[in-house]
DNA sequence: ATTTCTGTTACTGTTATGGTAACACACTTT
DNA sequence: AAAGTGTGTTACCATAACAGTAACAGAAAT
């Protein structure tokens, strides 16, 4: 399986508030950028709020914005908040045999192989911040800008 | 999201075919070990084989086996021959919005670096070996064994 | 008071998944 | 040759996660 897209919404709408800087931005102005319905952003909004990445103000004049500078949200918090599974690799469900020496002991083992391999999937995600990726769109517009010449 | 459990049963499997020691395991012997039916291996087993990491033998006294040395086939490997998604992390489906500065170029922004991200998952998966996982089976099995005394 | 906007609920269609049964085919043994 | 064994694949089912959609209560601004 692959990792379900409310990450990546997650870190647009984030990008997102960064360009707003400081002005709330209503789920529909956000879904309007990210192409898709106002109630997918606002439930993927509630997940940042409930995380602390964000804040929202209710009614006329409201919407969201980001809870603290963008350099001091790493991707690895936006990973967290979106995706409520502890453990990204999935094991068997039912127990192995116990009776079996490989049975009774891979599970163990496997839990410390896919931690690992997740730790080092959070460290990557942790050394880039909302306010990195805000430079990287930049970039990439500029970029295109200039190969359009 | 999680990554589906065939990964964790198909470790599950190249561990118990390291035991045989050439001997064929049937899909039967190795589904009593996983607890699972014996179509479920098979059908990770056909994964594995398409890979190069496994042959089978057809008939009686037939069966799986491991088409290498234990050691030479990485957790990188496995995860390779079993998830058949190219890319860890989706995208949303439907393209941004292309008249947005953001929405325009967060994509390729995201590629990059949801790419780090999976390569660094794979790096550590690949610094880990069947034969490793062998090792460590053995391991947990002494220290369970020590501690029940 | 009215309007605007969030947060949440409920429902839908789609997709990935694991479990199950069944069967053709290959291979071994007798 | 005949019987038995085991793979590889197909088809089907139930379940779960997801994204999309509509709807509505409540909070806040005008």
């Amino acid at each position: 399986m692959t990792i379900s897209s409310r990450f990546a919404v997650a870190v647009h709408i984030l990008t997102l508030l960064e360009t707003g800087r400081g002005q709330p931005l209503t789920s529909e102005y956000i879904a309007g950028s990210v192409n898709t319905n106002p109630a997918v952003v606002r439930r993927i909004l509630s997940m940042l709020a409930r995380a602390g990445l964000t804040n929202a103000r209710l009614g006329a004049g409201g919407g969201s914005v980001l809870a603290r500078p963008a350099a001091e949200i790493s991707l690895r918090d936006v990973y967290r908040a979106v995706e409520c599974e502890e453990r990204l690799f999935a094991l068997h469900h039912e127990r192995p045999n116990p009776k079996c020496p490989v049975g009774r002991n891979i599970q163990a083992v496997l839990e410390r192989a896919t931690g690992a391999a997740q730790a080092a999937l959070e460290e990557q995600l942790g050394a880039r911040t909302v306010a990195d990726v805000m430079a990287e769109v930049r970039a990439e517009e500029r970029d295109s800008r200039s190969a359009m010449v």
